[in-house]
DNA sequence: TATGAATGAGATTTCATTCAT
DNA sequence: TATGAATGAAATCTCATTCAT
């Protein structure tokens, strides 16, 4: 018997399982969250939602692949338009710096995110895979960019690359976990970090 | 008739129960840890347990509790032994570039408290609590030091003092929470760091 | 797409929950049949049973309603048959007449019924839903008849009906609650009162 | 080792764990009250009680027994001073009707009691217990009054004795379970079955 | 594919009873 | 005798997953 509905609809239904499934981890934490709970936000059948994921933890797994991809895929496309290495510093500290840190949505994918980080942390296999990820996608992204602008002379060419990118990474943790407290002054310092971070790239430059 | 136990008696044993849950919940997360493990890892019955705390929430609860009230007492003891102002905060820094982020032990920790952070983000009142203890105590410790360190004029006197307490504890989180990668140039990333935060306490000065 | 199983389905699901639940409940009181007991009468699975009914609690309240909900109809049905306000309160002594109070069903369900009834004067909420419907069911059941009764010239018009009316059922509460002891003579005793009351009713009536 | 406290020391101790455990099962019913209740109502330790009764099944079985010998105790007193046999059935019955039906105290006896009847009636042997104390004390204590009036020519002495000394419990029964609901009018319903049940005595006597 | 009723292992918590002191 | 900490069986309830329809 062929497929009787397309691959689009099957492809759209497992987006809506994900993006209720998001809300629900948000709102109560991956252990918290039920299989109902999904239910009940999708409005999708039990049953149905195991035709598309074979366990809650297939759902959780892909979401979280899901959300790093979708980020990465909006930094980079923006990253095409900046002009100078310099700038696309810039650019994914404004990225970041733009975020209201205090609005509900903002704060639920934070959580999540830094939740599957720990989680992650106590699965041998799941830490192996975050690592790479990290290493290849995130911190590749900085090292390249600091890289090129090493190279055409914006930055500091005796800076450690990775040591940097692992910074910036570090910096962005840092302010966003801090966000569950609701007066944390998120601006200014990331404001203050950025001033010095950028400072440090461009200090020996010449 | 006096009571059957010392009051230190209990006190030990509430200490064993701590320590025990402390293993568990690093080992499996908060939610996956149960009573039985804690039992297992313990030797002590669950009925003895729940003699002793009320629920297994309320252990979590004391956990963090006891864990930065010792965190604290160490810190604040040894701070009275630095001369300077500048003294004490390359001093936190060291307490932080000193431990192995890549120990078990320690790495236990770190999830277990980030864990909890998360987790009580999610709860009206342990948020509260979490966000008075950090502005009174942690974010408390710092201002402080730089106030001092401003009125003897180590310090530049422009800096916002609260801004600064704070960009401290997001670099100790940023690096701390990246330490679950097992690759993370910890030492490199928190000394870069450190030469940063320093340098700016002390720029402007004169 | 339609629902999986009918409504009468998941009805006849339920009462099968709640008769098993009455025969455990009859055979070792409230507090000490457990759901597994339930469970093991009825051949229904733990989850199952949660499926249709929140709570242990709510099990016992829903029989309880059911209880009383099926006896009402039952009377009320009959009393229509009834021709004179006399024969309807002949009709309801005969009811409780006919009943053996010695056979097992009929012990059970008295015993689980005045169980309930202390059960539930322990919690403001619960005495006050029963005494609305003992107020607007029972006693008003009863106190419609004499009414009757009295308007038609049948009833000695001076007595208070309310207080009869409560008397009925204390009768009825009174010998109901004293076949727990398998040698008392409930039809003897029933039968005397019942010429007590009816006598009482129609005494001064002219 | 002679014992080292007395006799009536003991008793006074048994008295006081019975009184405490009294109020525990009356606010609560014999399940759900616990002995820690018991220990904090009475102040007497866990140990303690456990030295005076086996188990929790004791106590609530001493403290049955010795409910209705107080009762009868003080009921029989009270007959000796009664000049007639039909004074002694009014003064039962005013014995009866003296009771604040919704006071606190006379509830919580009641539901004991009645709740007690209900537990018993599950137990052969307890049940045979009840049964044979209903007849040879509750019972005895009515026919032995209707039979001496009787005698005396002050009641009818067609009627039978045993049936008319069920029916007086059974009103007693009647009217006190009642008083679980606030808004029983005890008093009214009682005198009235008092005129019934003492006209019915009093009818064809001559 | 979709549905949601059924399953039952497993979680937290309680509490009568014991026993070392 | 008195104490109350310790025990662990047993209770209620949850929830990921399966499967007949």
């Amino acid at each position: 018997m062929p497929p009787i509905v397309s691959e689009e609809y099957k492809e759209k239904k497992k987006k809506e399982i994900l993006q209720s499934a998001l809300a629900c981890f948000a709102k109560k934490g991956y252990e918290v969250a039920t299989i109902d709970d999904i239910v009940a936000q999708s409005g999708i059948s039990k049953g149905a939602i195991y035709n598309y994921f074979k366990s809650k933890d297939e759902i959780y797994l892909e979401l979280m692949t899901a959300d790093t991809d979708d980020t990465m895929e909006v930094l980079k496309n923006n990253l095409l338009t900046c002009k100078s290495s310099l700038e696309k510093i810039k650019y994914l500290f404004k990225e970041y710096s733009s975020i209201n840190p205090f609005e509900k949505v903002n704060i639920d994918k934070a959580i999540v995110h830094y939740e599957f980080r720990l989680h992650s942390s106590r699965d041998e296999e799941l830490v192996e895979i975050m690592k790479k990820r990290r290493e290849h996608i995130f911190l590749e992204l900085i090292t390249s960019i600091i890289k090129e602008g090493q190279e055409s002379g914006e930055f500091d060419s005796s800076l450690d690359r990775y040591v940097y990118a692992n910074m910036f990474w570090s910096i962005i943790d840092g302010v966003t976990i801090q966000t569950v407290y609701k007066s944390y002054p998120y601006h200014s310092v990331l404001s203050e970090l950025q001033t010095m971070f950028i400072g440090k790239l461009l200090s020996g430059k010449n």
